[in-house]
RNA sequence: GCCCCCAUCGUCUAGCCCGGUCUAGGACACCGGUCUUUCAAGCCGGGAACGGGGGUUCAAAUCCCCCUGGGGGCGCCA
């Protein structure tokens, strides 16, 4: 599927993300396809997803799964992929032709022989870049020998100046600029080479990436201009970890998992959520906080994305992920929910939502909490220490069943009655509500924590309910014995 | 060492471009209070920032310079 050449074409806005197959999908990486694609979007563009595979050591098919995977679960879609794996041929070809026009050479330099200059550079404190050794050699000599193929930075002194979308304008002498690599000895691409022949193919109207990238941009802009397409560049300030230095994909080695867009999702992340939150790192709109994807294609504007880097907040992602699990309707939250937990009894899930989702930040939680209406796995042991050890647990317990028998749950005074009752009761046996409320909570939901215990009665069932606290009186009792 | 970029509460940020409306606004987090059968949520309130130094100007968070600090890059990695 080829997107037609068109007077449309041109003037259609074509974005691409890019990435390399070399590392699991993080939360900085999922920002510039995010920002990449709402940029698309919003102008009614295309987005591509461009697999740079060139690095065919490094490059993992469980990572490219991993990135689409999550890119899926974003709601980031792709109008069109593509690997660079399957396009070598069309690099090496370009390559070869720079030779031709004069605006590359080959370098018979070794690996071994560009370390020890690099290292000798370091040493005495000088720019470590290629001294340019073959620039100038006659190129028909040694055929036989291996070489790679450098591009040849004008020998006239200018300034090679972009406009960058986010940075403003950028600068670089091209005194500064190596004669960077194109292709390899063993004749494989390289990232600049490769990439900027397939931004041009495909006539790529905005690269948007990470800040990281700005170093190279000189060097692709001279590639670019051979090439004879331009894009525009909008390089994004990175996102640093939540505390310590360095950047995210520096530490992503290191045992913090929250950062993977896949573990995100395993601990009951949403999606809005998470696209949320990585949209306000480095872009704000006024004051707003709480922002739909579709708010976003609308409101979004790249030029509006901060210089500065800004560092992920863990707490703000809760905070985003508590608002959503609100905003979310009912029956949607209990379709995601069959991830966390198995769900048989829909309109019994569906029930207690209300009461469920203002009182957890994940969905994970969320599970958790629903889980003990189907039944108790086993009693919280704080709880179990606390309520349901001595005979006045056991009386109320008693007491609890006798009365509940006299209340029609399904009744209009049903919620009053069951109040008057906790009241009397606790009256009765001299000890405050919560006390009864939480031994009855321990009884029938086996945890300190539950949705109000009404609710959860409704849910159950009365049968069920006084089944379960006579369970707990048994319980209370054979502790007793012992 | 060289090159590029950045700098407002702890964090994300509004304001900066086009100086006065900023006694610098919002959000998260935190701390009080309130409500309450648990836990939350809600409501009310609180502390908390223009990195430092020079200019320019009647006036600077806003413009300029220096310093400091932070980030990125300097591969036959991407």
């Amino acid at each position: 599927m080829y997107i037609r050449r068109s007077l449309l074409f041109f003037l259609m806005v074509i974005t691409r993300f890019a990435p390399s197959p070399t590392g699991r999908f993080h939360v900085g990486v999922a920002r510039t396809a995010l920002f990449s694609y709402l940029w698309a979007k919003k102008n009614s563009g295309k987005f591509i997803l461009r697999i740079d595979d060139t690095d065919k050591e490094r490059s993992k098919k469980e990572y490219e799964e991993e990135i689409k995977e999550g890119l899926k679960f974003l709601g980031i879609e792709w109008d069109f992929e593509f690997r660079q794996s399957e396009r070598i041929e069309i690099y090496q070809k370009i390559a070869f032709q720079l030779i031709k026009d004069g605006y590359a050479y080959k370098c018979y330099c070794t690996p071994e022989e560009l370390e020890r200059y690099r290292e000798e550079a370091l040493r005495k404190k000088i720019s470590p870049k290629y001294p340019g050794i073959c620039r100038n050699k006659k190129q028909e000599v040694d055929e036989a020998k291996p070489f790679a193929i450098r591009f040849r930075v004008p020998e006239e002194e200018f300034e090679v100046e972009f406009e960058d979308i986010v940075m403003g304008k950028i600068k670089v002498k091209t005194v500064d600029i190596e004669d960077f690599t194109l292709l390899r000895s063993d004749r494989t691409p390289t990232y600049n080479l490769a990439s900027c022949v397939d931004d041009a193919d495909f006539k790529i109207t905005h690269i948007i990436r990470g800040a990281d990238h700005i170093s190279n941009t000189p060097k692709q802009i001279l590639l670019f201009k051979v090439l004879g397409h331009i894009p525009q560049f909008a390089h994004i300030p990175l996102v640093l970890p939540d505390e310590g230095k360095g950047k995210i994909s520096k530490r992503a080695e290191k045992e913090i998992s929250e950062i993977y867009i896949s573990e995100l999702k395993k601990d009951g992340f949403l999606k809005e959520a998470i696209v949320n939150h990585l949209a306000r790192l480095g872009w704000a709109y006024g004051d707003k906080e709480i922002f739909s994807i579709d708010e976003l294609v609308k409101l979004f504007d790249i030029k509006d994305i901060n210089r500065s880097p800004a560092r992920y907040n863990f707490d703000k992602l809760y905070w985003l992920n508590s608002e959503w699990i609100r905003i979310l309707d009912d029956r949607e939250i209990v379709q995601r929910l069959k991830d966390f937990m198995n769900i048989q009894d829909e309109p019994k899930v569906l029930s207690i939502i209300p009461q469920v989702k203002v009182r957890v930040k994940t969905l994970k939680e969320m599970a958790e909490m629903i889980k003990p209406i189907f039944g108790i796995t086993m009693y919280d042991e704080e709880g179990k220490e606390k309520f349901l050890k001595n005979e006045k647990a056991k009386k109320v317990l008693e007491e609890i069943v006798v009365e509940l028998e006299k209340i029609k749950i399904e009744s209009e005074n049903a919620r009053a009655e069951f109040d008057k009752m906790m009241k009397n009761i606790a009256e009765k046996y001299g000890e405050k509500v919560v006390f009864v409320a939480q031994v009855m909570r321990m009884a029938i939901y086996g945890k300190l924590v539950s949705p109000p215990l009404f609710d959860v009665i409704k849910v159950i069932g009365k049968e069920n309910v006084i089944e379960r606290i006579n369970s707990a009186i048994k319980l209370i009792e054979h502790q007793n014995q012992k």
